[in-house]
DNA sequence: CGAAAGGCTCTTTTT
DNA sequence: GAGCCTTTCG
């Protein structure tokens, strides 16, 4: 895939000659907003990095005076790597990273001006979730029928739109909302109490505290002077307003997107911020990218054939200079197995053909349908990797680590305290800890504080037993505590396993080794935090954990196939792409049946699986699954024979 | 009151 | 199959 200079004329500018004529309008423009829709493959990553470079390079600004967010920490890497090689040294000082990294660092330097301390952890979902089962406990409403995750994505949405409890009230008087609020004020509550802040929290509080203190919303308006936003197709409305206020003295936005590849409304993503650029910012330049470096003719026509079908969307013209390519095909089996059994035969095929397994994923809709293609892979010797399902620090033995790693770093941390007291077991039961936590109510102070003071003979509710077990514990923490100042990251690791017995705890059980082994990954992780500063490599360790996304995983390089949700596929490209599970009731997904808005969402997230591939799309189908039979994806019926062929796959 | 074992339900996508 | 809950035993 090489680009070739258009102009004619050989320049010298590393930075301009290798693009064509609308990239490098987008790169020059380099003075008020600036809209870029970028089709599939069109080079928009290299626009980015290239517009940057240009600033940096023929406008003499400061990286320091430069912000670019990006959707994943790996695409803030690369382009960490592109811009390295384009200045030819380090990018020094530029902000670069996802909104949820960077707003971090904001709070963590300026947060303290609204309450924010310094130290704050990051509650993940899993977190977020088992607080809000708290506050619900507290508040005496029922988690069975009302189920704390309904309240999760209430909350989670209010948020994202920059709704306090109260907000969410204001316009209803419904019983459930009345609710929802009160679970939130006191969510709210219950995070404040442990320094902690959850995902939307980090865009939010940073928006609130641009609105709290002029004086440093004022601070990063004067500095950034240019700031660029990458996936703009899925920003939040909150994340929305927080380019916009920080980009209100100079004007100097570039947003970055392709309204056709917007998929993360679920996340509350608004394809609208897209629209409302264009009203917020009328004296906006608009550049769009058609001209597809990636797929093949034939790919990018069955592309355009799929997309078209959509109602809510403006046309857009992509082309190509690329070969016809070879038509896709879409491959009938009889079930997910066979779905598996057929990738495994074919990718046997094609790398015989000179194909790298390297250039080969899977895409898929939901993460269970990994596990078929995956046993057929390992029972055919098919090398693979599997992005996501349970995600490495989602594992339970690592969260367990990473609890007592955050009590370390904040011992206010009610809940990763309370999920350590009793791991490995030690006879701190539910109970006792729920007794617990009521008494450190009553008492004001932290489930920390309230540990510490339980002696033989100071006054506690607990009976002798009890007592002494939680004692016992308090001690323990302290003598992870205490030298932990002194240790490296891995020391610490290596003390809170060898003191806590974790090891012993964890091969008792079964898939024990297993287990153990991702400690030792872990560990080995954390040998390359190498910051003198010891706090602050537990603070960025703790911080890196919780923000890393899947895809930051991902290595291109290895000689393995690529097994993918069609989500996390956005941005990457291969050159054999096998979308599985092309049926009615998964693509689309059953929950987006009933609304046409949901169907086209759908439809858009099957455009950017099959935007993916360079050379080859295999669309599976399998006639049977689960519990009764499928018919094959609206999404195919009217692609033309010439652009995809149909094949029965028998087993032999 | 805690731990272990067995039965139950539900399963979209994720920073 | 994983997490959640109930049951039963210590």
């Amino acid at each position: 895939m090489s680009q070739e200079t258009e102009t004619g004329i050989e320049g010298n500018n590393p930075v301009l000659d290798s693009l064509n004529p609308d990239q490098r309008e987008a790169v020059e423009a380099s003075q008020g907003p600036l809209l870029i829709i970028a089709g599939p493959g069109s080079g928009k990553t290299m626009v980015i990095t290239h517009r940057v470079a240009h600033l940096v390079l023929s406008r003499n600004i400061s990286p320091r005076r430069i912000m670019a967010v990006t959707f994943t920490n790996k695409a803030a890497e690369e382009m960490k790597e592109r811009l390295r090689y384009l200045l030819g040294h380090d990018v020094q000082g530029l902000t670069l990273g996802t909104f949820h990294a960077i707003c971090a660092r904001i709070l963590r330097q300026h947060g303290d001006v609204i309450g924010i301390n310094p130290q704050f952890v990051i509650y993940d979902g899993e977190d977020q979730l088992r607080l809000i089962k708290q506050a619900q406990e507290d508040l005496g409403i029922d988690t069975k029928h009302y189920p704390p995750g309904a309240f999760q994505r209430a909350i989670s949405k209010a948020k994202s739109h920059l709704y306090g409890p109260s907000d969410m009230v204001q316009h209803s008087e419904r019983h459930i909302d009345k609710m929802a609020s009160r679970v939130y004020k006191h969510y709210e509550e219950l995070l404040g109490e442990s320094y902690a802040l959850d995902f939307d929290d980090l865009i939010m509080k940073t928006v609130l505290l641009f609105q709290a203190a002029p004086s440093v919303l004022s601070y990063y308006q004067s500095r950034y002077l240019h700031i660029l936003v990458d996936e703009f197709q899925d920003t939040s409305p909150s994340q929305y307003l927080l380019v916009k206020r920080l980009s209100e003295k100079y004007r100097n936005i570039c947003a970055v997107g392709d309204p056709d590849q917007s998929i993360y409304s679920f996340r509350f993503a608004d394809i609208r911020n897209i629209m409302d650029f264009e009203r917020d910012y009328p004296e906006a330049k608009i550049v769009i990218l058609g001209q597809s470096y990636r797929s093949s003719k034939t790919i990018l026509e069955l592309a355009q054939n799929i997309i078209s079908q959509n109602k809510e969307r403006k046309e857009k013209k992509l082309w190509t200079q690329n070969e016809s390519g070879a038509p896709s095909t879409l491959v009938e089996v009889l079930n997910p197995e066979e779905e598996g059994e057929f990738v495994a035969s074919e990718a046997g095929k094609l790398t015989h053909q000179g194909e790298r397994l390297s250039d080969i994923a899977v895409l898929y809709r939901t993460n269970a349908q990994s596990r078929p293609i995956e046993e057929a892979l390992i029972h055919s010797q098919v090398p693979y990797q599997l992005i996501g399902g349970i995600r490495f620090y989602q594992r339970r033995e690592i969260k367990d680590v990473m609890a007592y790693l955050r009590v370390v770093y904040n011992p206010h941390d009610n809940l990763s305290l309370d999920r350590v007291m009793n791991i490995p077991k030690r006879g701190i039961g539910e109970e006792t800890r729920r007794k617990l936590r009521d008494w450190a109510k009553e008492e004001n102070i932290s489930l920390y504080s309230s540990l510490k003071t339980i002696t033989e003979d100071s006054p506690h509710p607990f009976p002798p037993r009890t007592a002494k077990m939680l004692s016992d514990f308090s001690l323990l923490i302290q003598k992870i505590i205490l030298p932990s100042y002194d240790l490296e990251l891995v020391e610490l690791i290596d003390l809170i396993v060898q003191l806590t017995g974790y090891k012993d705890y964890l091969l008792m059980e079964k898939d024990g080794e297993e287990h153990w082994e991702n400690i030792m990954e872990l560990r080995s992780g954390a040998l390359s935090y190498t910051n003198p500063n010891r706090r602050e490599n537990l603070a960025s360790f703790l911080q890196n954990a919780t923000l890393a996304s899947d895809v930051d995983e991902l290595d291109e390089k290895k000689e393995a196939v690529t097994l993918i949700t069609l989500h996390q596929a956005k941005g990457l490209e291969f050159g054999i792409v096998f979308i599985a599970g092309v049926e009615e009731g998964i693509l689309p997904h059953l929950r987006s049946l009933d609304d046409p808005k949901d169907i086209e969402e759908e439809r858009r997230l099957f455009y950017v699986g099959v935007t993916r591939a360079k050379r080859k799309i295999y669309f599976l189908h399998s006639i049977l699954h689960g519990r009764g039979s499928n018919r094959s994806s609206r999404f195919i019926q009217h692609i033309p024979l010439r652009l995809m062929l149909k094949q029965f796959w028998v087993k032999l």
